[in-house]
RNA sequence: GGGUCGGUGCCCGAGUGGUUAAUGGGGGCGGACUGUAAAUCCGCUGGCUCUGCCUACGUUGGUUCAAAUCCAACCCGGCCCA
């Protein structure tokens, strides 16, 4: 992770004193920035930097997560940089685990009301966020500070939402109308194309704006489709007598299709722990309308100084972003095994082709129960229908009978098996863990 | 609570007793093409080591030789009324 390595980062908030100005490494990327007054440090974020520079005090800003999956992707990951660039301004981030408002589902984005999780599904999945984001892992990897002392506090609010009692429950319902719920952009389609929506969900924005009071929040950072949420923050922390936070939105990233958001569900993501391979092959394709968004909000570089070529973009933006994540040598590995792979010259040194165990396996194998077993298809019948397509390859060569018959595991041992132009398993006859025998 | 309309495969949406994994569109996957992609054209799109067998049209029962299609109860949702 490279967010700390621009240009005036080890100052504190440096600019900020002279005027209105925010810093590079703070204003790149930014959608929104509310309010946008003038000097007042209750009104612009410049001058809340420089009297917290002045006072020796960092700041608190609150990112917001809903453990509600597992898997953290690039989309996510725009945020977490956010929040990085502070930290390494020596600011303090809070990160918040909604382990409470999870189970009640953020309607933002939904076009229907979210399941609710169990404790246990949240918990088990805040784990999972904790460690994508580098918690017990090589600093440099990691996507937020979580060694230096002061720089990251982890809260649950659950710490202050479960124990609400009812008194205080109606306060809050208080504070807002139904006007206003109804004014936010989710719940008026919603409401206004009849899908039902449940009076619990009018509690998330409060809840979440409740979490801003709770931790003294100075900052908030979301998605653009937050502002909602994050101005509700605003009233509270007034309501509770507190000054309010400044609200920072970054914009929502693109998803490999170039047109939709990024979201698991659309399946157009890339997962922050998915492999140099895919990654950069993914990456490498997406539509050069939103090459340079994502250079802008998920790389350091200086656009300006890139070359001009779409394509060669396409293939810096990729580079960078899988080099972050795996390092210098895996990213360029990544990169030529892609050129490898996609001629179709897959058994050369292509040593990031993921390995599939045929451990599993019973043998004979006929071909469309091995793409199956391997994982490579969802189901036998679907394999069987892509091999009649035409669309699997066995080290390099096409298979198109979906009967065709493999007597024994020796005879795939350290085969490329490939589906289309993206998928690829190495077949192994060894058990992939350090326990064979287990 | 009352009235009314409705719940179909990943999504939308046909079908309204009798070939049928169930028209069509979207999305997805694969093939051709290209600078990767997009656009375009073509194929596929329930499961099963599959020449056959299972499971499917909110749920559960029922009528029938036969139901997604008829009946009943129940569950869920929209709208109108309270």
């Amino acid at each position: 992770m490279s967010a700390g390595t621009g240009p005036g980062r080890d100052d504190l908030c440096r600019s900020a004193g002279a005027g209105h100005a925010l810093p590079g490494w703070l204003a790149r990327g930014v959608a929104d920035l509310f309010p946008a007054g003038g000097a007042d440090p209750d009104q612009a974020l410049a001058a809340r930097l420089a009297e917290a520079e002045a006072a020796a005090r960092p700041l608190r800003i609150k990112l917001g997560i809903d453990p509600t999956g597992s898997d953290i992707h690039l989309g996510h990951s725009i945020l977490f940089r956010k929040l990085r660039a502070f930290q390494d301004a020596g600011h303090t981030a809070v990160l918040i685990i909604g382990d409470f408002t999870a189970r009640i589902g953020d309607p933002t984005g939904k076009s229907a009301t979210r399941v609710q999780l169990s404790a246990a599904a949240v918990e088990a999945n805040a784990e999972t966020y904790l460690v994508q984001l580098g918690l017990g892992q090589a600093p440099e990897r990691a996507l937020l500070d979580f060694t230096t002392p002061g720089r990251l506090e982890v809260r649950r609010n659950s710490e202050w939402l479960a124990g609400l009692d009812l008194p205080a429950v109606i306060d809050l319902l208080g504070t807002s109308t139904v006007g206003q719920m109804l004014a936010k952009e989710d719940f008026a389609n919603r409401y206004g194309s009849g899908t039902p929506i449940s009076l619990h969900e009018f509690l998330y924005p409060l809840l979440q704006g409740y979490d801003s009071a709770a931790v003294r929040a100075d900052v908030e950072l979301g998605g653009t489709d937050q502002k909602f949420n994050v101005a509700m923050g605003r009233d509270l922390q007034r309501h509770f007598g507190q000054r309010p936070q400044f609200g920072m939105l970054l914009p929502i990233l693109p998803g490999l299709d170039g047109v939709q958001k990024m979201s698991k569900s659309l399946g157009n993501t890339v997962g922050l722990s998915e492999d140099p391979l895919s990654m950069y092959s993914k990456l490498e394709k997406v539509p050069d309308a939103v090459v340079d968004d994502y250079l802008t909000l998920l790389t350091d570089l200086d656009l300006a100084a890139l070359p001009a070529n779409p394509r060669q973009r396409q293939k810096v933006m990729a580079l960078e972003i899988t080099r972050q994540r795996h390092g210098e040598a895996a990213a360029h590995q990544a990169q030529s095994d892609a050129v490898t792979l996609v001629m179709g010259a897959s058994s050369g040194g292509a040593a990031e082709v993921p390995e599939a165990s045929l451990v599993g396996v019973t043998f004979p194998a006929k071909a469309f129960y091995l793409l199956s077993a391997v994982g490579i298809c969802a189901s036998s019948s679907e394999a069987r229908r892509q091999i009649q397509g035409g669309g699997v390859k066995l080290d390099g060569e096409k298979l198109l009978d979906p009967t065709r018959e493999f007597a024994s595991p020796a005879e795939l041992d350290g085969k490329v098996l490939q589906l289309g132009k993206k998928t690829f398993r190495r077949l192994v006859v060894a058990a992939a863990g350090p326990t064979p025998g287990a």
